[in-house]
Order: C-alpha cells, then structure tokens, then sequence
DNA sequence: GTCGAATCATTCATGCTCTGAATGATGTAT
DNA sequence: ATACATCATTCAGAGCATGAATGATTCGAC
C-alpha cells in the first residue's frame, strides 16, 4: 500500500472535515473582505447564479441556492438597492420577479473577483505550481459534480 | 502558458469560492448525520481538538476554535452531559476548568470518523486514485497552514 | 500579609441569519 | 366561472453566536 492511500486515524484528518473547516476560514475572510462593498456571501452567491444563468425568477434562484424563497427576497432588496440587479415583473407571467445583473452588477462582481483572486493567493501561496494546478482541476471537478455555477 | 494555469474570469471558478461553497454543502451533510449521535459539529471540533492536544482550558479551546469563551461552556455543557468529557478544576489554578476527552468521548469520535470517512468516499467517488491522493496531501499541507489541529 | 488589578468561567440579554406559515396577486384547468 | 396551483412578500419565531456583567480565584505591588 502507497503511503498517499493510507485512511485517516482520526475526524481531523479526512478530507471533508479539513474542507468542511477551510471553507469556514475561507468564508469568514470573504464576508470580512465584502464588507466595503456593503455585500455579504450570499449577496455574491445571488449574483454569480445571474451571471452564469442570465435572467431568472426568485423561485428559480432560491432553488438552485438551496434557500428559501423569502430570503431571496431579502437579497434582492438589498441588491436592487445598490443598482446591481434589475428586478421586473415577467411580462409572459406577471407572478414572476425576474432578476437580472445590470452593468453596476457586473461592474460589482469584478470587485468580488479581485477578492476572491486575493483569497486564492493567500490560500495556494505555500503550494507549488504542480500542485495548485492539481487543485484547481480537482476542484473544478468537484465542484462540477456538486452542481455549482460555471 | 500552460490551460492549467489561467487565471478564473469568474468568481464562482475560484478556489476559494469552490472550498467556501463545498465547504459549505459538507458541513450541511455532516450536520444532518451527527443528528442521531446528538452532536452539532463545533461538539465534533472541540472533542478533535482535545483529542489532539490532550487536556486544555477552556479559554485555551476557545482560542484554538476562534470562539467566544461563553460558547464553549454551552459546548461542554453537552458534552459532559452525555459523558464525551471530563470537566475538573485545575488543582494548580482553580479559575479554570480542564477538558478532557472521556473513553466515551473517543468512541463517540469513532463514530464521527466513520462518517466524515464516508462523506469523504462521496466526495472524491469521482476522482481517480491519483487525484484523490494528490487532494488528500495538498489538503494535509492547507490544514497544518491554517493550524487545524492534527 | 493585604489590597487592587487581572484572569477564568458563567449567565444573560441581544443581534443576526434563516426558515416556515399566512397573505395577496396572478395564472391554469375544468 | 370557479376552484386550485404558483409566485412573491411579510412577519413571527427558532437557532447560533457574541459581548457585557457577575462572581470566584489568582497575581503583583507595596
């Protein structure tokens, strides 16, 4: 047996657990690092769905972040109140809200783009070239298989 | 330069944004099967750190956790209660109160392992053997950055 | 030794995020 | 036309975590 396949002894050690705490340092960095911007996590969340989908109504949006419905709504207040996100009543189905980036939206998100390309230097600096290549396809993978956008 | 190493356009293909949100979706499944064993995952977190370090203070779990010292009574309260820990007074310093993992609390840790074991197979069922054992070690060297414990 | 400041654990009130139920508006089927 | 389903919205409340206040113990200056 190659010593890489060696099972974890202990909670600490297995992948999830590591991930699972990682992405709490990660996230707890990023709200930090939003607070400029007056956005938080979910407020970006709401807004890369838009950019990889387009246009979409708040049903649609809360489904496919796993929230409930009126937290969208809370979300896109706050969004629409910062120009970032249209928000019109679809005219085909006027029960329907559909959201939509504007260009402050996008203008927006390159400033979260910075930051989390700042995260990502801070996170990988210790990693060789070879293995932050590694990573980022594996992560890619995964994150693919998790249903995540783009 | 080489595919591998193009810089994400987007926020959501970031590494950080990929670990916050796996991150994320683990804890979530973690938190629903330690529902059975009456366990939340910072009770999981304290009980890995004690097991790591051996007996400590609460004001030192505290710190190491990143948590407000008031927490972490309301964690040893439940896990004294279900027999996961000892609580004594410091006999050199009777301010404090010392935690220490039980026989039952490394059996209740067994437990946990078997879980995040199989969220890790869920995880990386996907990937080959290769990049499994590359994420695993590259994860190994962001945790001992982070100063996770184990 | 004694007094005042510092340290540790604990309690309690509060803030924040999110959910789920209730409401109203619009659409669909019979 | 009527009954039912769907979508957005509001609102009350649950759950988790924090920070201030309190009490017990220890440490340091004198």
């Amino acid at each position: 047996m190659r010593v890489d396949e060696v099972k974890p002894v202990s909670v600490a050690g297995t992948m999830a657990f590591r991930i699972g705490t990682l992405g709490a340092i990660l996230t707890e960095r990023f709200t930090a690092a939003l607070v400029p911007l007056d956005l938080k996590p979910k407020h970006v969340g709401l807004m890369t769905l838009l950019e990889a989908r387009g246009a979409a109504s708040q049903l649609d949006v809360a489904k496919a972040m796993g929230v409930a419905p009126s937290l969208v709504v809370t979300l896109a207040d706050h969004l629409e109140r910062l120009g970032a996100i249209s928000r019109v009543r679809d005219p085909g189905d006027r029960r329907r809200q559909l959201l939509d980036l504007t260009a402050e939206g996008r203008a927006l998100l390159g400033r979260c783009l910075e930051v989390t390309l700042e995260l990502d230097a801070e996170l990988t600096g210790g990693l060789g070239p070879r293995d932050r290549a590694v990573l980022a396809r594996v992560l890619s993978t995964l994150a693919a298989q998790a249903g995540l956008p783009v």
